[in-house]
DNA sequence: GCCAAAATAGCACGATCGTTCGTTTTATTC
DNA sequence: GAATAAAACGAACGATCGTGCTATTTTGGC
C-alpha cells in the first residue's frame, strides 16, 4: 500500500518545463469530478454512475466532463483509484501511528470499521463493487480487484507484524486472521447499512477480540476440529 | 421460514369455482419468465435486470413479459420472492432432516456456503441487492430486506435450538453467533467469487468450527475482552 | 493584448430503458 | 363449433445512456 503512482489517466500531458504550475485548470476541475464522482458512485454505485448526472452536479455539460476521462470506464476507474487514496489515507496510515503488533492491528480494524458504519457518508466502493463487478470482466474490475487486493496486502502485512512481535502465536495464518476480519466487516456493512440492525459495530469488535484472543501467543492452542464433531 | 404465502402479484384473478385447472397458462409463463429473471438477475443484478434482455431470453415481445407484472418493481419483487423459496428448499429445508443443535446448525451452514461459492451458479441476490437497494428506499428494499431477515430468523432459532439441546454454553447470544456466521458467508462470497481467492471455502469452514468451539458448553468460558488488551 | 492550446459547450447519433395503447392471436368455457 | 376472456404482439412515447463531432469560450505564456 501507500505506493504514491501518479495519476496515469493524463500520460500525454509533457512534463512542465520549468517552475511547478500549481495545477493547470484542467486537472483540478477533473479532480473535482472526481470528488463529485465519488460520492455519487457511493450512493449509486460504480455501474450507476451515469456522465449526465454527474454533469448535473458538476453544472457543467456532459461533453465537458466526459472529455476528461475519453470513457466511462476511465471515470469508473479515476473514481476506483481515488477511493483507495482515501482508503488508504484514513484507514492505513493514521494505523502506522500505533506501534506494530496487536495496536496497530486494532487500529487498522477501528478505522476500517469506521469507513464501513458511518451514517453519513454511502457504502463502501469496495464491496458494492466487488458484487457489481464479479461477474464482469473487464478494466474496471481488475482496478478494483488489484485495489482490493492491495489493502489486504497491507493487512496481511500487519497481521504477520503482530506474529514477529509475538502477539500472535507463531502458528497463526495470517490470511486465515484476514479472511475472519474482513467477513466481521462485511457482516457490519450488511446488517447495520442494510438492514440497520442495531449493535453491529459491538458485535463486530466484540468477535474482533475473540479472533485476537483465539490467535494469542498466551492463550492455550484452541482445537475447533478436534470439539467440533459431537 | 417456509410460510407458505400464497403469490400476492395477481390478486385479481378471482378463485376458481370448482375443480383445480392446472395452472392457466398465464400463470406458467409467468414463472417461467420469474425462472429466467432469477437467472438473469443472478448475473446482473436486480438493477441490471431489464425487461428487453428478459423479453430477448423468453423469445417473447417486452410488452408481453411486462403485462404480467405491471412494473418493473413487481417482477424485482417477484424474483426476490422466487429467490428465497428456493433459498427455503435448498439451504433450510433440508437442514431440517438433521437433529436439531450443532448437526442442524452445520448442515444449515454448509448449505449456505454452497449456496454461496458454487462457481456454476452465479451471485446470491439476498448480497448483491443488499448492496444495491442500501441507499435506495422502496417496495423492493423492503421486499429483500423482510425476506432476508425471515431467513436470519431461521437461523437465530437454529442456534437458540442449539443453546437447548446443551450443545452451545447457556449465555451464548444468538445474534452474536448469527452475525459472525454470516460474516464467514459474506467473506467467502467477496473472497471466493470476486478475489477469486482460492483457499476461502476451507477458511469458512475452519472458522465455522471455530465459532462454534468458543461457544461450545465443554469448552471454558472465553475471555476475549480481558486478555484483549495487552 | 495576442495567440495557441486547453477546456467547455452544444448538438446529434444510435441504443436501450420502462411504459402505454390498440390490435391480434391464443386459450378457455359454453 | 361460437363466444368470451386472457395472453401476447407491435409500434410508439419520452427519457436517458455513452459517445462523437464541431464551435465557442477560457486559460496561460509571451
Amino acid at each position: 500500500m501507500t505506493e504514491p503512482k501518479p495519476d496515469p489517466s493524463s500520460p500525454e500531458r509533457p512534463a512542465w518545463p520549468q517552475g511547478v504550475r500549481a495545477q493547470p485548470k484542467g486537472q483540478q476541475t477533473k479532480a473535482a469530478i472526481v470528488d463529485a464522482a465519488l460520492a455519487l458512485a457511493a450512493q449509486v454505485g460504480l455501474e450507476g454512475l451515469s456522465i449526465g448526472a454527474l454533469a448535473e452536479v458538476m453544472h457543467m455539460s456532459k461533453s465537458g466532463v466526459f472529455s476528461h476521462f475519453g470513457s466511462r470506464e476511465e471515470l469508473q476507474i479515476s473514481v476506483v483509484h481515488e477511493y483507495y487514496r482515501r482508503f488508504d489515507e484514513e484507514v492505513f496510515r493514521p494505523a502506522l501511528a500505533e506501534p506494530r503488533g496487536l495496536p496497530r492491528l486494532r487500529a487498522l480494524f477501528g478505522n476500517w470499521m469506521k469507513r464501513v458504519s458511518l451514517e453519513l457518508q454511502s457504502g463502501c466502493i469496495f464491496i458494492s463493487g466487488a458484487v457489481e463487478f464479479d461477474d464482469r470482466p473487464g478494466p474496471v474490475r481488475d482496478a478494483l480487484a488489484s485495489t482490493v487486493q492491495a489493502w489486504l496486502s497491507a493487512l496481511y502485512r500487519a497481521i504477520v507484524l503482530a506474529r514477529n512481535e509475538q502477539h500472535l502465536r507463531a502458528d497463526a495464518d495470517e490470511r486465515q486472521i484476514a479472511f475472519e476480519i474482513h467477513g466481521l466487516i462485511l457482516a457490519l456493512h450488511y446488517e447495520n447499512r442494510f438492514l440497520h440492525n442495531p449493535g453491529s459495530i459491538d458485535r463486530a469488535l466484540l468477535a474482533f477480540e475473540s479472533i485476537v484472543a483465539r490467535y494469542a501467543s498466551a492463550a492455550p492452542a484452541p482445537r475447533p476440529l478436534e470439539s467440533a464433531r459431537l
